[in-house]
DNA sequence: CTGAAAGCGCTTACAG
DNA sequence: CTGAAAGCGCTTACAG
């Protein structure tokens, strides 16, 4: 393990200090082209890979930002990160992560590593983090929200159409004739579930259709919860020819749920998601859902933080759905 | 933005010296009980975080320790980096990610980042990364990989039985009283798509079958090179009543493909896949595939990188694999 | 354009 | 058990 070579010894190999060797790595200010051509032939000769936790010390800033996150084996956390990703590459601000795995405790400690790490912004993806404790975090570096609302900090939180892409999904089985519409929703708990609830209200008292409670079983986002759903919804008795799930694996869950009872989809019952996960265009039959791109969403939030960084308003836009139409959705028979 | 609190405002407010702040936030050595409860007050006081950056500039080491991986977005990547996220908790280290999108350039530079910031080991999960550069890095740090084979450096990287599971798939197959069965292989670059393939073609052997080059298809792990290759294949005309695909990914798009041309799965082609990924669990049917607990591996990887840090023997495992019999695999029809 | 000096916030011998 | 000092590897005023 031979030691790394520093500033030091990369200044001794071109005659020159280190403070020179410095402006020519940073371009702060204009050094003499012979000196700086010595300086970068030492460094190419060393290899010499400037340590950036020494110059993140001695600058003040880190140059990193947290990213705050739940799962790294979730298909959905994992598209927001990538695009967290694809939005800050460019920039000259690298990203870590660390993960809350849905538990309070390990969020918690997932949230102090960052800020021990002095990183210069915070992304937080979903969570239950207290809006106190990062309205506070606020105060000292920025930070930016995607997939929960924080009271106080609005414009620092990104906004997808929920509800309006609720809406869209349910009137679209209802332009296919279907009455009987069920809804899987998500844990009430969760902004983004209670909004979508309101829109698939909304396109049924919208277009006449009675609102009725049995056709709406709660889940919890997950692809299991999808399949308990169903099976609760049919022990119901109660009759539908349709149901919007309020996201993608729980529709993965009612299709298997449905399968196994022999029901076809969508001959027998249409399926809606909500979501476009990756897998969605690849289930049989592809799956009609609401499109949020969590790649796209990733990158306005990187967008939205590095705006902060230069010190102007976040400028989030508010995230439009598009309702994309595969094969889970037909007429409704007879 | 109020200034973070370093050690000397703990230590003034404490009335000792920065040195003895120091001792009692590591616990390096021993300091009068009165002493110590006038820091923890201190610290408590001021909510005093310390800076890991300095931290690790004063010890030289880092704690943290890198992984290279090559998408966020990836079921499969997302697995093992968690698997590497959940060995690594309860150690003092920590992780970070950096991707290199299957780039040559990316992954280079993502591979200088993590070392410019000094990680004091590598993760690698699979990708291009020349053998020679991993070798010289392992050199300066200690090094794991997970997916790919380092020539000079085996006892660093992680096997998994391919071709032992694969045979036992293609022998379920065979079990199952099919005699025609395809085979859509991964990149061949990839040493575990070769594996795979070697395991198909034993399975076949074994059993007296003839190994039919027409029955082979190459795809690249993605859902839309499976599809692709099912084309293919049926293009090609000839019979097959089974399909074997080296991941699971691939066994999506396959299915897909036979659900457009009208095949029943598993009453016209049975359809095995390799990873047991998260969703595959759901698909409908559910998928018959081979196990390699991503989770697992990235546990293993974990714990072979700690112990090089600790000066011992990696102790890799050999990852076994596991069939998991599920619906897409059934009796030839007579 | 350039070097000497001081400093970033911590830790770790060293000398009591 | 404890403090003063030096140092980790860089950067950035400061004074030429």
């Amino acid at each position: 393990m031979a030691k790394q070579p520093t500033v030091s010894d990369i200044a001794r190999l071109a005659q020159v200090s280190p403070s020179t060797v410095s402006r020519v790595l940073t371009g702060s200010s204009p050094v003499h082209p012979a000196k700086s051509a010595a300086v970068l032939a030492a460094i190419e000769r060393l290899n010499f890979r400037p340590n950036l936790t020494a110059r993140a010390l001695a600058r003040g800033k880190s140059m990193v930002i947290g990213i705050l996150t739940q799962s790294m084996a979730s298909q959905f956390y994992g598209e927001l990160a990538q695009g967290v990703e694809e939005g800050l590459s460019g920039s000259s601000y690298q990203c870590v992560f660390a993960s809350g795995h849905w538990e309070r405790a390990a969020e918690q400690a997932a949230l102090d590593l960052l800020l021990a790490r002095q990183v210069d912004g915070l992304i937080v993806l979903g969570g239950d983090h207290p809006d106190a404790d990062l309205l506070a975090i606020n105060e000292q570096i920025p930070l930016i929200a995607v997939g929960r609302l924080i009271a106080g900090l609005e414009d620092h939180c990104l906004r997808v159409e929920n509800a309006a892409g609720a809406f869209q999904a349910v009137q679209h089985l209802i332009e296919l004739g279907h009455r009987r519409i069920a809804h899987v929703s998500g844990i009430a708990a969760h902004i983004d579930a209670r909004e979508r609830r309101r829109g698939y209200e909304q396109a049924l008292t919208t277009a006449g259709l009675p609102v009725d409670e049995r056709l709406v079983v709660e889940g919890n986002f997950t692809e299991q919860s999808g399949l308990l759903a169903l099976e609760a919804l049919l022990a119901r008795g109660v009759h539908f020819s349709a149901i919007f799930a309020a996201n993608d694996q729980m529709a993965y869950g009612i299709r298997l749920g449905l399968y196994r009872r022999g029901l076809r989809v969508p001959e027998d019952v249409s399926l809606v998601g909500f979501d476009d996960l990756l897998g969605s265009a690849y289930t049989t039959p592809p799956l009609t859902t609401v499109r949020q791109s969590m790649l796209e969403q990733g990158r306005y939030a990187a967008r939205g933080l590095l705006n902060l960084l230069a010190d102007m308003p976040p400028n989030l836009p508010r995230v439009a759905t598009d309702l994309v139409i595969r094969e889970s959705t037909a007429r409704v028979r007879g």
